[in-house]
DNA sequence: CACTTCATATGACGTTGTCAACTAAGCTGC
DNA sequence: GCAGCTTAGTTGACAACGTCATATGAAGTG
């Protein structure tokens, strides 16, 4: 391997590192010397790759929502435009389910670097085109804004643990229902 | 003053001390040492008062969620249901607005002590009457999870920056008029 | 006044993010 | 194939933090 190649290895290792880090301790488990320890580095070597540690949780954010995209996009399987859209907003609320500390990093600071905008406004895009098929392209992004945001309520009422049991008589995929149903109603 | 007293009021001040840092500098502010030496005492002072860090800020976070749970509780002005209903979504996005580390405080953590319990379960019972006063109360627990899940939901997303700058040709404001709407149409 | 109790103060320890200085290995041109 | 530069990585150091064990002193009690 090539000096410049062993370089963006490592720095996959700590990018990947930090990523299990966090899902299995959550934000506080995520320590530089221990991204460097797994990624067989020492602890300052980091700071060769990210200028801060606040860059190298950006990476993990921008990783995240481009996973969330992906998913969204994946939704074209479903038959009806409904059931996409259905889909799409649960693709929030899994992904909350299975990651809750990558989940909630997403959100927990206003998109910082160019990339993170750009991730962010590829999963937005997604979305919308998924609801223009279902209120059709004037109404579209004001019900995506709207969407986009419960589902995003929904998966953090989820996460911490205000949905409960249910304390509501319902369950999660039909409080979906009831939102996706909301749009065939100007 | 009695020695208790003064015992109630060091706790009151290393409280409001909390609360001030956490609102003038966000969750990184918050530190013990600076905490006592607002309250006019020392770095050690706080564990006399309370187990943690962690359960001071349990303590801010229930203080939120009782403020929070006042002013649903004061949308009785309001002339309709609905627009006590929509005052009450409102009133989830201007908190966030107005304090938002306060507001992210709340939802950090599932609700760790039977007093955070308590003032989360206040808030949803003065949500859920007045959800009962729109669509009847065999209805209103359903529609309670969703409408707080998505008043949740635009807080949050407001405070990540996804509803900036009329990207979405809809303000805050006409996002909770459809969703009220919404229950209109079961 | 002697004794207890308890809020507070202080010293100490381990951990963390961060930086400056150093090392060594790879790449370049001759 | 060797001298010189480039650069990824290491190490020592520092300040800030949460936390605890211990010390202190003043308020309360008999």
């Amino acid at each position: 391997m090539t000096r410049t190649e062993t370089a963006a290895a490592t720095r996959r290792a700590l990018v990947r590192a930090a990523s299990d880090l966090l899902d299995e301790g959550g934000p506080g488990a995520v320590t530089l010397r221990e991204v460097g320890s797994r990624a067989g580095v020492s602890r300052g070597a980091p700071y060769g790759h990210f200028e801060n540690k606040d860059h190298l949780l950006t990476e993990l954010a921008i990783n995240a929502w481009n996973s969330l995209a992906d998913e969204v996009e994946q939704t074209r399987t479903a038959p009806t435009p409904q059931a996409r859209l259905e889909q799409a907003v649960l693709a929030f609320i899994g992904m909350a389910r299975r990651q809750p500390h990558r989940y909630a990093l997403m959100f927990s600071t206003p998109a910082s670097t160019p990339a993170a905008a750009e991730a962010a406004d590829r999963l937005e895009r997604n979305f919308l085109a998924l609801i223009a098929d279902v209120v059709g392209e004037p109404d579209a992004p004001r019900w995506c804004a709207l969407l986009m945001s419960s589902a995003h309520g929904i998966a953090g009422m989820e996460l911490s643990g205000h949905l409960a049991k249910d304390k509501w008589q319902v369950s999660v995929e039909q409080l979906v229902r009831m939102l996706v149903n909301a749009t065939r109603h100007p």
